[in-house]
DNA sequence: AAGTGGTCTAGACCACAAA
DNA sequence: TTGTGGTCTAGACCACTTG
């Protein structure tokens, strides 16, 4: 009975239609009554039943077509949202200082692995920067980034104090990209960066970012072994 | 000039608003104008604006509070969403025949790490499924599930048949829970199981699930070296 | 106390896709 | 052709929070 939403709030619609989907009331793959039914039903505006079902179909739980109707998603597709916060501050979170220590900066051309995730021609340079950050003094991740240097202030940056990751979102405020989670095995030089051992599995994050279809960064991190990425469900 | 949404739609008002964000216009931490001037000046109503801002905040740009009003996220955190499918379309999607063998399936007490991830009381038994996936004949991903037996259906159920993986999705409509990724060596039974070096690095999903403050299923997936868990932002 | 976002309403028109 | 969802509007009231 708490935090229990007024009836005629979205909140509540929405909860009401998860009760008939958790329910099989409305069973996997079947239709379901169109908004203006459910809305005379409950004796709410449409819009507010909208905006219920817009939600649920957000989260994969309905599949809406207009005309087809709304169908409870026979086989729905978990969304799992992550947060992705810059490093210094995902260090800071653990409850650890945080360090950072900048390896490498050279201007040259990309692998064809980043060239090809960032859809360049052949022959273009970028900035390859390698850095370390560190958790209480001991490595956390490797920073193994290419940035393209026409992006705006990014050569004029001073990437030995702060970190191309922290940089980039404080100056490219908004992005379109792709990410992709793996796992890895310690190549000797990840492992003494590292300082674990040779072999060991590390969890990798790739990252390729566009603004407006310019490629701006594409970027490897590799955490020291025992880092996990959590999410609620 | 193509794909541009009308003037009005709330697309359009999203866009002009990330415009504003990405051009400074409106600076990181600066309070932007209410929803009742932008309206004004953008000639539309504020329900739409509302909506614009309203889905940039949800994707960590913007901040909004009551009379506080709307700022420019300072630091903001990416959200990536990963779709999360059932193993076996998974294997299908990336072009392969789906397989599967159950290897064991028992009632016993579950390890203390699933007890407090379920936050089960002391001395609870749990069904333990083990099984694995197969893409092409080939072992694809180890399932190590601890089930609730009291979840509706399942003991009933024929996990040889289809694996509990899929019978969830088909039978427990929807539910609550908290995911992690992170990167594991594989232990010589592991290494066994998938084919695969003793040692190797493994892609690992754990999952803890629950409908209603019921504890459904504790799940970890290892993948089988190579495998990569994708996401446009 | 008052400003700002959050939401509901009733009505309207439109776009899309199914019949 | 027509049913259904997608969206816009203008107005209203409310809830939260800050000054």
């Amino acid at each position: 009975m708490r935090d229990e939403p007024d009836a005629k709030s979205w909140r509540w619609v929405r909860d009401w239609a998860l009760g008939r989907i958790r329910g099989r009331d409305w069973a996997p793959g079947e239709r379901i009554p169109d908004e203006a039914h459910i809305a005379a039903d409950l004796g709410c505006a449409r819009s507010t039943v909208n905006r219920a079902l817009r939600e649920l179909a957000a989260a994969g739980l309905l599949e809406r077509r207009r005309k087809g109707g709304t169908r409870v998603a026979a086989l729905p597709v978990r969304k799992a949202t992550f947060e992705i916060p810059i490093i210094r501050l995902d260090i800071e979170a653990r409850g650890h200082r945080s360090g950072y220590h900048l390896l490498a900066s050279e201007l040259k051309a990309p692998p064809e692995l980043v060239r090809r995730g960032l859809k360049l021609r052949e022959g273009t340079e970028l900035r390859h920067l390698t850095a370390l950050h560190l958790a209480d003094e001991r490595p956390f991740c490797v920073e193994d980034r290419w940035l393209n240097p026409a992006t705006e202030g990014a050569e004029a940056a001073d990437f030995a104090a702060t970190s191309a990751n922290e940089w980039l979102v404080r100056n490219v405020a908004f992005s379109e990209g792709s990410i992709a989670a793996c796992a890895q095995t310690a190549t000797a030089e990840l492992a003494a960066l590292l300082g674990c051992a040779d072999g060991a599995a590390l969890f990798v994050l790739e990252r390729a970012t566009w603004v407006e279809s310019t490629p701006i960064t594409w970027v490897r991190l590799t955490y020291a072994p025992g880092y996990r990425l959590v999410s609620e469900l």
